[in-house]
DNA sequence: TCTTTTGGCTAATGATTATTAGCTTACATA
DNA sequence: TATGTAAGCTAATAATCATTAGCCAAAAGA
């Protein structure tokens, strides 16, 4: 049906992640997921050795993905430190847009937003998973958006309060909206909204 | 092992739960359960007449326990906003408190943090739960403090800043820490830490 | 062109599953 | 005391599951 260029291999995965996101990791046969594809069951084994192994490339793949995804961060972080321009852009319509973006990547982002999903609902019976997704979806993005106020802070662009509670009131708003939004997209239009009067009233707030 | 006094049909509604709070609905046996509750499998069906019967009597005991526990809100709430004390009690101590009572309720009681999580892996799968996990985790929290919020700014108590946004500036950090601590009990103090210096900043954003 | 590999298939296996049948025992009630 | 019911048990059933064996065709490589 969709992505007709990926390999058999690549198929499964994809088809995999899209039921163990909705139904959790046992609860999907291996029949399920041959059937979705449009294989038989057996021929699943001819790419994998197991279901778990299914499993095991879902969790490399997305790691591999979520690496790309912070380096991104990270150049763009850097080359904007030292951008002069930098500090210009932190306009209230910038810092809108930034929470927006991050808001709609997790929200849209077809593997983010699986992967999530599939992460929830596996994070409490699986030690590793359960630090993945605190490490993902909480306390790298705290981490990143505290170390931007903070030196929002010394520039004397943000008020000198705790970079830390600011990442709070900035970001978790933000991450209890996701949870909102997942399954009730009828309701995305009201959490921009929120995320919006969220950030204009954190400038009104903490700007100077 | 504990609750020697409930009922087997009691045990039975308890050791389901703690089950699938952990693994979820379906990768939990009859079986499983049976050998929790200290008797064989068929024997559950004296009792319940299929193991989905099981699950939504957790429901249905549930949604009793939430409503006397929200009921429980609404008496203090209205006998607090009639006191001539509430206002004054609205010190930084106190709004502290209250944070850290909501936290360490949803974390440590075991009914609820245990139904939260068996809420959070079946959510995907079943659209009555999803709505019943947004209402009971973000829409209705977020409501009863906004609510709390715009009496106290009426009162010029807090600054004329908009009440849904406070709101979110106090509650949606709990709701990210709840998931930070519930499968790493080590980071609660932590956790409790940035709650409070989450109230303080708050404080001295909002208070007058 | 010949041969090997790849990737599909059907059929089979053995484990696990929810659930039922039917037996037994203890207790409550008549 | 007699009897019915509640609540346990074992054994059985039928479905579903992951996985393996082994066959076949087409594509790839020699």
């Amino acid at each position: 049906m969709k992505n007709e260029k990926l390999s058999t291999k690549e198929r499964i995965l994809s088809e995999a992640l899209t039921l163990f996101s909705v139904k959790g990791f046992s609860s999907v046969s291996v029949a399920e997921i041959a059937n979705a594809v449009g294989i038989k069951a057996p021929s699943i084994y001819k790419h994998y050795k197991s279901k778990q192994d299914i499993f095991k490339a879902i969790i490399t793949d997305m790691d591999i993905r979520y690496k790309k995804y912070t380096a991104s961060l990270q150049i763009s972080g850097d080359e904007a430190l030292k951008d002069i321009g930098f500090f210009s852009m932190v306009t209230e319509e910038k810092l809108i847009e930034t929470g927006i973006k991050l808001f709609l990547y997790f929200l849209h982002d077809e593997h983010t937003k699986k992967f999530r999903k599939m992460l929830t609902i596996e994070q409490y019976s699986n030690t590793e998973l359960a630090a993945l997704y605190v490490k993902q979806y909480a306390d790298e993005p705290l981490l990143y958006q505290s170390s931007v106020f903070e030196l929002l802070i010394k520039e004397g662009i943000l008020k000198p309060e705790n970079p830390k509670v600011m990442a709070m009131h900035f970001y978790s708003p933000i991450y209890l909206l996701l949870a909102v939004c997942d399954e009730n997209p009828g309701r995305e239009g009201e959490a921009l909204q929120m995320i919006e009067e969220n950030i204009r009233q954190f400038i009104r707030i903490y700007g100077k």
